[in-house]
Parts: C-alpha cells; sequence; structure tokens
DNA sequence: CTTCAGATCCCCT
DNA sequence: GGGGATCTGAAGA
C-alpha cells in the first residue's frame, strides 16, 4: 500500500470538485496503533448558502469545526451514530457515506454511520483533528473511478433537489442506488 | 428550561 | 417498507 498523503492543496478546493474527487481516495485510521484502510465510494457535499448542511446558519458549538479551515474533520453524532467530514472552505464539507474495505477492517462500512464504526471514529476523540497531521488521513495511491454518478442526497429534508452527491458507479459498497 | 427535529441504523413484518 | 431507539444541540417561550 502506497500512496500520497493528500495535503492542503487538495482540500482548499471548490467542495463540490473536492467531493468527486474523494471517491477512490484510499481513508486510513491509524487509531489504536492499528492502520485501517478503506476505499471511498460515496460522498455528499454540503456547502455555505446550503439549507441542508448544519453552517447554514452561522457557527455553532456543533459546527465548529466546519470553520477550522481546509483538510480539518468533522465529527458529528445522531441518532447515537457518528458521521465524518472533510472539511473544505470555511463552513463547507464533504460527508463520507461509504467505502469498501481494503485493510484490517471488519464490519459494514456502508452508510456513514457503519463506517465510522469500522474505523473507530468517534465525535469525542476525532472532531476537530487535522487531516494533514494526524492519525486519520486521505492517500492518493493512484486509482481512479471509472465511471462517477453525480446525483441529489440522502435523507434530508431541504434543498433535496440540489445535486451535491457523487458515488462510484457499480460499487456494491455504496448505500443506496 | 422545555421542546423537538435530525446528513441513521436495526429489527420487525 | 416502516417505526422505534434514545442522544445532542439549537430554537422557542
Amino acid at each position: 500500500m502506497s500512496g500520497k498523503r493528500l495535503g492542503l492543496e487538495f482540500y482548499d478546493r471548490d467542495t463540490l470538485e473536492v467531493a468527486k474527487d474523494l471517491l477512490g481516495k484510499l481513508l486510513i485510521s491509524e487509531k489504536g496503533g492499528e492502520r485501517k484502510v478503506v476505499r471511498i465510494v460515496e460522498t455528499e457535499a454540503y456547502l455555505r448558502d446550503d439549507p441542508a448542511s448544519h453552517s447554514y446558519r452561522g457557527e455553532t458549538k456543533r459546527n465548529r469545526s466546519m470553520f477550522k479551515g481546509p483538510g480539518t474533520l468533522y465529527v458529528y453524532t445522531m441518532h447515537r451514530q457518528n458521521c465524518m467530514n472533510v472539511v473544505t472552505k470555511r463552513g463547507e464539507a464533504v460527508l463520507i457515506r461509504a467505502a469498501e474495505p481494503v485493510e484490517n477492517v471488519s464490519g459494514n462500512t456502508r452508510g456513514p454511520g457503519r463506517l465510522c464504526r469500522a474505523l473507530g471514529i468517534n465525535r469525542a476523540e476525532d472532531d476537530g483533528k487535522s487531516l494533514l497531521s494526524s492519525d486519520v488521513y486521505l492517500l492518493d495511491d493512484g486509482f481512479r473511478p471509472e465511471d462517477v454518478v453525480q446525483t441529489t442526497r440522502i435523507g434530508i429534508s431541504k434543498a433535496k433537489d440540489r445535486p451535491y452527491r457523487f458515488y462510484v458507479k457499480g460499487s456494491g459498497y455504496v448505500s443506496k442506488r
């Protein structure tokens, strides 16, 4: 497993571009001394002027990580599940919805809550971490998905019509097709 | 202080 | 395919 850790120049771009480019990248967690690796197959973008985004009403205690700058990890809890996001520009982020297991991963990685559980990601320990310099990060090993689909997001009640969801066509690990 | 909705998951039918 | 679990944070009074 070789590749290059994604740097600031990757995250500091248009959020929709980042969401699309995250597909096929490796997500690594080295928490607990074990190196867990998955390949991202599904993402959703949440913008600043976006009623469905946590940042829509400005910075709050919960979403403060979304304003810490490109390459920050934003983890939040809902319904007893954790969901992880990659922050791009201030107040914008990409939700990692699903991935396929690559190395040292047992359990389901289909769906944001299950993915976090499989990787051992949780809000108390990981919210606000930097993907540029911590034990959770992204890697580009040169792999590029053949076919990417752009469509509407899942599980939200506002701005349902915006095509901010991306997934790898044909992957059996996408949370919904 | 109280209310309530939520970027989900799991189990039941 | 639908509802309940059962927690957190934000909004409303």
